[in-house]
DNA sequence: TATTGTTATACTCTATAACTATA
DNA sequence: TATAGTTATAGAGTATAACAATA
């Protein structure tokens, strides 16, 4: 008999089987970084980037929830790449505008693929059902993490 | 009108979107540790180990998805604190055999809800249908991290 | 004074390579 | 030789505190 106790139960242990599930899936992204691509914390920022096309630092930061020290160190190094670059805000002389350079655009959606090579893979093993399954559970995720 | 078109470009984008999720989620989760609190990932090994009662440095790495030197780290830092304890394995010397302390029985329960605190209050505000496809996605998410 | 961003510093998490002890 | 584990070292990711430049 299918017991109220065991929905009761399930729904309790939700945080703790979450908590895990998402620790562990970042782990196994992060091991899939080839050696000469850029991390998975960088790529995310390029991502934005495309997304809005320019913004300051601040932004960038706020965008991907880390500190603005974080970002700069972040931007650093794609700038170092050559994959994005800064100007001078018209008006305020204390902003950045960042924004993704030519090489920064084609790079990105190899480094997308390649870098999601993997998770493809585990999808693709999966039923249509379970994908889109995770497909709502993104939606939730993000809204929860306040993105 | 809802064309093919638009599933085939939600789920191509699925890859992505979870990535993202994920990756978000778990700075969220990071960032809620209290000072004199152990880590996620040691409240991770500390699960691990409350289930199987008993496990090796290198079942325990195995368990939690992580090279033996990194379990080394994880698990020292857990004897520092008198959480976990190590005993002879009775037949091979070369194995170490790893426990909870008392401590770490007393521990861990508190632990877990202190840190999962943001997250109980983020799934607090879902209803029943977004709880139950967390669920699932949690599941599934397990299945593909090989866990 | 308040805001934007950077620099300095430190800690967690993880890995690979090299080593020790035991099988 | 092979296995279990540790030590040494390094790099990614992130934070707080202190600072500089500009508003």
């Amino acid at each position: 008999m299918k017991s109220e106790t065991d929905v009761v139960e399930r729904e309790r242990a939700l945080t703790g089987r979450l908590r895990v599930a998402v620790v562990r899936l970042t782990r196994r992204l992060r091991a899939q970084t080839p050696d000469d691509a850029v991390t998975l914390t960088q790529l995310s920022a390029m991502a934005s980037l495309r997304k809005s096309g320019t913004a300051s630092p601040g932004e960038l930061a706020a965008q991907e929830g880390v500190r603005p020290p974080s970002m700069t160190r972040v931007i650093a190094a794609l700038e170092d790449k050559g994959l994005v670059t800064r100007h001078a805000h018209p008006t305020d002389r204390r902003q950045a505008i960042v924004e993704l350079t030519e090489a920064g655009h084609a790079r990105i959606e190899d480094e997308v693929h390649a870098r999601e090579r993997w998770l493809d893979l585990r999808l693709a093993e999966l039923d249509d059902e379970e994908r889109a399954v995770l497909s709502r559970a993104a939606e939730i995720i993000d809204r929860m993490s306040g993105s």
